[in-house]
DNA sequence: TGACATAACAGACAAATGTCTGTTTTATGG
DNA sequence: CCATAAAACAGACATTTGTCTGTTATGTCA
């Protein structure tokens, strides 16, 4: 390959390495010398081993394709979650379409169970939830109130505010034209999913 | 590793490789021979490429880790995106602050340029803009009406739904409370930096 | 129980990949 | 132009990883 000026390929076998890792599929330092055009594996090497050394890489040494982003890991684990599109009574996590369709969630904590529902209604309007509003839930049995919470009431799931009344659980919406739901008071069978702890819409 | 019933051992080594996968780094053979306490690898590897002839897997023949989910190839290509905390004028990707924080977005075309920033302010309320929202904005010097955009009018960014009337643009609010901005009326110089095409709200 | 398919093991070779030592070429700044 | 640091090259060796051939053990089902 031709010589530049320092730091200038650098900077791309940067680009190309991040981009790869972000793909899925870290390079090999092979791939990094092809991709370049240099005739020595080792100016491949030279260059992500100085990336690695401006903490700009990380590097697991020894292993193959061993390049990482070091941005992740310490700073905020990341996590593909599956995307239920419809949410089935019972088994929740069996109701995935066929591919199933994955979403990245940076998260405070590796060990959380995460998944993601359509919102399908307007009852959390004043609450800036809108139909077709994606929400990412943690799951969990129990909440605080205040939390928005998925919940499955009956056959359905919905996401509510969660308050409490008279040491009763009440299943708020924020939109005057639905009512509350207050669970064992009308019978219908009820269960805390988890709580939203992120909204996300599309308008493209 | 003791014997197990037909498929009973292939599945659990479907969900581990299908795990790593997801986190970025799919395992080589080797990884799962220990992960499962075989003591050949030929073990793994005959589970790995039933599996492969299943189509539960896909392979890049030769290449370490070159285990891949089938559906997930073509999936929507992955940027890292920076967050850029308060937007000044002009130079708007300089104003990252020092360290700069990225975000996860998946996106339909990879070559999209594309930037995060926080919303302050209620003018998007019915719009389902709230304060605190991040807004992840494509870089683009036109917009559609019906829009919402993120223009730069004198010194401040505002997040705004794009309008034309009488062949002249205007920035509307989604809130009684505050007024259209008409560009060119008040002289407030006026710069279309691009196009909103997610809103991120955390409520954790 | 016995036949059969599958699971698991053993050991090896080949290819890919990581790593090293040393040299040559070029950009940069004075 | 020269000194210097960085870029690129050359060739090799070590380790990891992919792959192969053949054998032994075990679950399954009639």
């Amino acid at each position: 390959m031709a010589y530049t000026s320092p730091g200038k390929t650098r900077e791309k076998i940067y680009d190309f390495v991040r981009e790869r890792i972000l793909s899925g599929t870290p390079p090999t330092t092979r791939d990094v010398q092809r991709a370049f055009g240099f005739r020595a594996v080792q100016s491949a090497r030279q260059h992500l081993e100085k990336l690695v050394f401006e903490g700009k890489l990380a590097k697991v040494d020894g292993r193959s394709r061993g390049y990482r982003l070091p941005e992740f890991g310490k700073a905020s684990p990341t996590q593909l979650i599956a995307m239920l599109g419809r949410v089935q009574a019972g088994e929740l996590t069996e109701a995935m379409e066929d591919p199933p369709e994955y979403i990245m969630v940076q998260t405070r904590f590796d060990d959380d169970e995460l998944f993601a529902l359509t919102v399908e209604g307007e009852s959390m309007l004043h609450a800036g939830i809108l139909p077709g509003d994606m929400v990412i839930v943690r799951r969990q049995p129990t909440a605080s109130p205040g939390d928005i919470v998925v919940a499955l009431v009956g056959d359905e799931a919905t996401v509510k505010r969660y308050r409490e009344r008279d040491g009763r659980v009440e299943l708020h919406p924020e939109n005057e034209a639905f009512d509350p739901i207050i669970p064992r008071e009308d019978g219908a069978p009820f269960l805390l999913l988890g709580k939203v702890i992120e909204i996300r819409r599309s308008v493209e």
